[in-house]
DNA sequence: CATTCGTATCGACAGACTTCGATACGTCGC
DNA sequence: GCGACGTATCGAAGTCTGTCGATACGAATG
């Protein structure tokens, strides 16, 4: 055990009680879950392209391209995306239409834009 | 390509132009790279533990039992926050002390309590 | 009904990540 | 200086993740 700086008596005495931690184990597990899904550079410029649209949606034979990466890649990251709760999902005949989860809206916005690690790193 | 909802026109148009992503690639994998971070239940809990005690730092002999990780592993996703800027790491004799880096400590504050992301799941 | 087309799913592979025991390095106490 | 101790690093094992070709499924077209 460790002495708290200044503390010059000589039992061991711990120096900071951290046994009451303010995230639970679960707590912390559902937020890992979340920051997940936006630790991965596709799915974040997934969430950019359908929020920086006017219309407020996207079909997804428009967001193949722009990623250089697969159709089967691109639909992969959709569905974790709409799994997330982020973007929701709407079939419309053969095509699938893409929006920005009404709900998260605002903090994908923040994300994107006024997010803190945009300014500083 | 797709045609756009009550367009009848009988040539391809496409519905949506995508094609100015907000997100530049660069930016998309740097912020990737900083939410990569926050993807993990036992890091989240770290920046909760150091956060958490009214002295402000924390000397990492005290961080590794309540998180049920070997030493090796704590050790590994400190240098992991530090090297991020999320915490700053203070040799002191044999000891380490974490403290929340002064300039990220609004940003921790609001993972870890205000977060979005925390209310919605 | 057959064909075309958009999209999701499957199977497989490569790379990255988490974890831990063992070990090396520095520091303190004796 | 020598042993004990705190911490970082190394190497390896296991797991997870991103990626893509191939394929299956549905819907529209003619």
């Amino acid at each position: 055990m460790c002495y708290r700086e200044g503390v010059t008596s000589s039992q061991a005495e711990c120096c900071v009680p951290v046994t009451s931690a303010a995230l639970s184990i679960a707590d912390a597990e559902t937020m890992a879950n979340d920051f997940k899904v936006l630790g991965d550079p596709i799915r974040l410029r997934l969430l950019s392209l359908i929020a920086s649209v006017p219309q407020g949606e996207v079909c997804a034979c428009d967001l193949n391209d722009p990623l250089g990466r697969s159709q089967a890649t691109v639909s992969h990251h959709l569905s974790i995306l709409t799994a997330a709760g982020l973007v929701t999902r709407e079939q419309r005949g053969k095509w699938a239409w893409f929006r920005i989860a009404p709900e998260r809206s605002e903090f994908v916005r923040s994300v994107l834009i006024d997010h803190p690690l945009m300014s500083v790193s």
